[in-house]
DNA sequence: TTTATTATTGACCGAACGGTAATTAAAAGT
DNA sequence: ACTTTTAATTACCGTTCGGTCAATAATAAA
């Protein structure tokens, strides 16, 4: 019993988390937003609530998509390398695709620190849940033998994690992509049980 | 033949300075500036600049005392494991000290991008310099056998560089030193030599 | 067809933004 | 003492910011 709403909800709210990832939170405008979604001001906020509500809204969307696309890698049964390498993969991928550059989630923590709580939820909660998916990957490949065991899957895992952060600061700062393999490269590598022994 | 200025530049200029670092530069006000240096508008525009002219000269200090506290590290004639301890304690000391959380030029990095060349000039200088820094130590350690040489000193500098990087995105997103410290050590001790053999 | 509810629109608000013109004050050269 | 030069202060400018009010339009329930 009331009027429907004349544009798609979901889609409209990825349009706008791409604004937030290009700009930052900060530097995208009201305006911005509501020239990438072809809505008015009072659409947007009746939709989605102010500002920073859009905001959070577009930050749970992207951290919700980031984690369906690195479980996935893990689902397909494939060894741990394989899996890193695709792990590489995503990461170079989303480098030449077209969407912004870097991690949002990423350039958000950078942004915004620890000021904001509710931004510090979907931050904390895709860096930790990001490091268990890879430290399962490193106990996989340390029980098949692929990788060392002379580091706690976890202390592999966390370095991985780390060196991924790194790389989306080279990214987003504009380095090669050759770069970014080679980097990428030697972390894999470096992991690899065959050097034991 | 003109009246002093009654301030002290370069005090005022690192004043300014950790207010970027602390606040961003979307995030710094010309009002900011006026408190933390207790200078009127038309002062700080008529010593520095309009408000960007102001950004770039803090991000050039910043950059120069950067790179003059990781050359004095290098300078040392230490075992170039004691110069790497050094960088380790180097970047946990500043996660405790009372500057801003994380690296300014990270910072910057990843909220500017790309799109602000003058600001890219000052990233890109600090980025590489430290690169090759690193690889100068790791060098040097190879040489002594103290370092792996596996890798090529340029790949293990690359990869301890991005390392850092992603330690300031933890520090920055509020990680315990311990983690922190946990990560750094993995950095070091994976590329000792008396691994191999 | 009427009524209730909600979406959309256009106009508008006060506040904060970066920046500047005009004035006053202070030093140095003559 | 007087002029010149530059710093400091005050008041102000136009623009953009995030947000909202009032009016209109569209749907579903009665």
């Amino acid at each position: 019993m009331s009027r429907p709403r004349e544009f798609d909800y979901d889609k409209v709210l990825h349009q706008l988390m791409l604004v937030f990832w290009q700009k930052g939170y900060k530097g995208t405008s009201l305006t911005d937003l509501m020239e990438s979604s072809k809505l008015k001001k009072p659409s947007i906020y009746g939709a989605y609530g102010d500002k920073h509500a859009v905001f959070i809204k577009a930050l749970r969307l992207y951290r919700m998509q980031a984690m369906e696309s690195i479980q996935q890698l893990l689902s397909r049964e494939n060894s741990a390398l394989k899996t890193l390498e695709l792990w590489k993969s995503n990461l170079l991928d989303s480098d030449s695709s077209n969407c912004p550059k870097g991690c949002f989630i990423v350039n958000m923590a950078l942004e915004l620190g620890t000021e904001d709580a509710e931004a510090k939820v979907e931050i904390d909660a895709l860096f930790e849940d990001s490091e268990k998916l890879l430290e399962e990957v490193i106990r996989r490949g340390q029980k098949n033998l692929e990788i060392t065991s002379r580091y706690p899957a976890r202390i592999i895992a966390q370095n991985l994690a780390t060196a991924q952060h790194g790389v989306r600061v080279l990214e987003k700062a504009g380095a090669s992509p050759d770069k970014m393999k080679a980097i990428l490269d030697y972390s894999i590598e470096s992991i690899l049980a065959d050097r034991d022994a």
